[in-house]
DNA sequence: CTCATAGTTAAAGTCAACTTCATGTCAAGG
DNA sequence: CCTTGACATGAAGTTGACTTTAACTATGAG
C-alpha cells in the first residue's frame, strides 16, 4: 500500500484526524481522494507533519508555519539552505524566549533572597514604578510573550 | 482622596477597566461601592494587581492566581513565609520552562550543525521514531508546554 | 442645573487551534 | 450482499482571558 488513510496518518503522526482535516482546510496539508471521496495521503505528509509539530513546539502559530512551508516550493525537497534558514530563525525565537524567562527568574531570585516582608517593597511583585515610567503593559517580558490569546 | 475609581486603578495598574471588572466577577478582586453603585478601590488593590501581573507574566492561569491569593487570608498582609513559598514555586515553574526550551534549542543547534539536506534524516524535524517508541504526543517539550488551548 | 466624562450591567463577540456533533457514505472481510 | 468500522461534511462547541456593544446612570466642574 503506497497511500495512507487519514487514520493511519493520525496514528503515525500523533495528530488527531480532526486536526488533519483542519490543517487541510487551512491549506497546510493536501491529499488525493479515492473515487468515494476519502482522503489518501502520500508518505511525505509525515515529514510535513513532523515539521509542523516541531514548529508548533517551538511556539510558531499556524500562520507562521504556513508561511514557512510556503517558502518551500511544493515539488522539491527542502534544500540545505532552506533548512538552515528556517531553523536559524527558530533558534532566534528560542533565544529570546529563554532570555526573557531567565530575566524573570533573576528578579524572582533576588526577591526570595531579599526576604521582604511585604509585596509593597518587592520589585517583582510591585512593578508599578516601572509601569509608571515606561507606560502600561508588559513589565517583565517582551510584548510578544505577554500578549496571549485575548 | 482615599479610594480609587476604576479608571484610576486601570491607569495605575495598566489593566483595562474591562479586565478589572472581569477579575472582580472571577473573585480575584473586590471593591466597595458608592451610593450610586460605582466601584471604589482601596489602594491595596494595586499590590494585588501587581501580584496578579507578575504571576500572569510567569504563566500562571487565573485559577492558579486565585488559589495563590486565597492562600493569603484576606485581612492580613502576606508574611515572609507566604511570599517565600509562592515565589519559590514560581521559580520551579520557570526552571522547568527554561530547561524545556534549552533542550529544544540544543536539538536545533545540532540540527543546524549537521547540515542534513533533508527533513527525513533530521532528528528535530522527524521525531516519529521517538514518537513510535514513546507513544504519540509531546516530543520535545513536557506535556504542560505543548498542550495549549485546544 | 447642566452636561461632558466616566461609570454601570448583561450578553455577546474575539482569538487560535482544534474538537464534537449530527447525519450520512465508503471499504473490505466473511 | 451485508455488516461493521472507518471516513465524509458543515456547523456548532470548547477554552481562557478578556473586549465589545448597547442601553443606561452617576459624578462633579462650571
Amino acid at each position: 500500500m503506497d497511500l495512507l488513510t487519514v487514520g493511519e496518518v493520525a496514528e503515525r503522526s500523533g495528530f488527531a484526524t480532526s486536526a488533519l482535516r483542519y490543517y487541510e482546510r487551512e491549506g497546510l496539508l493536501s491529499a488525493s481522494r479515492t473515487s468515494g471521496g476519502q482522503r489518501r495521503y502520500e508518505r511525505s505528509v509525515l515529514r510535513r507533519l513532523a515539521f509542523l509539530r516541531a514548529a508548533r513546539n517551538i511556539g510558531l502559530t499556524l500562520d507562521e508555519v504556513r508561511a514557512a512551508l510556503d517558502s518551500l516550493p511544493d515539488g522539491r525537497a527542502p534544500t540545505r539552505a532552506d533548512w538552515t534558514r528556517l531553523s536559524r530563525s527558530w533558534k532566534g525565537r528560542l533565544d529570546e524566549q529563554i532570555e526573557a524567562l531567565m530575566r524573570l527568574r533573576e528578579g524572582l531570585d533576588s526577591c526570595i533572597g531579599c526576604g521582604c516582608l511585604s509585596l509593597r517593597v518587592c520589585a517583582i511583585s510591585n512593578p508599578m514604578d516601572v509601569a509608571a515610567t515606561r507606560g502600561t503593559g508588559a513589565v517583565f517580558l517582551p510584548e510578544r510573550l505577554t500578549v496571549d490569546h485575548g
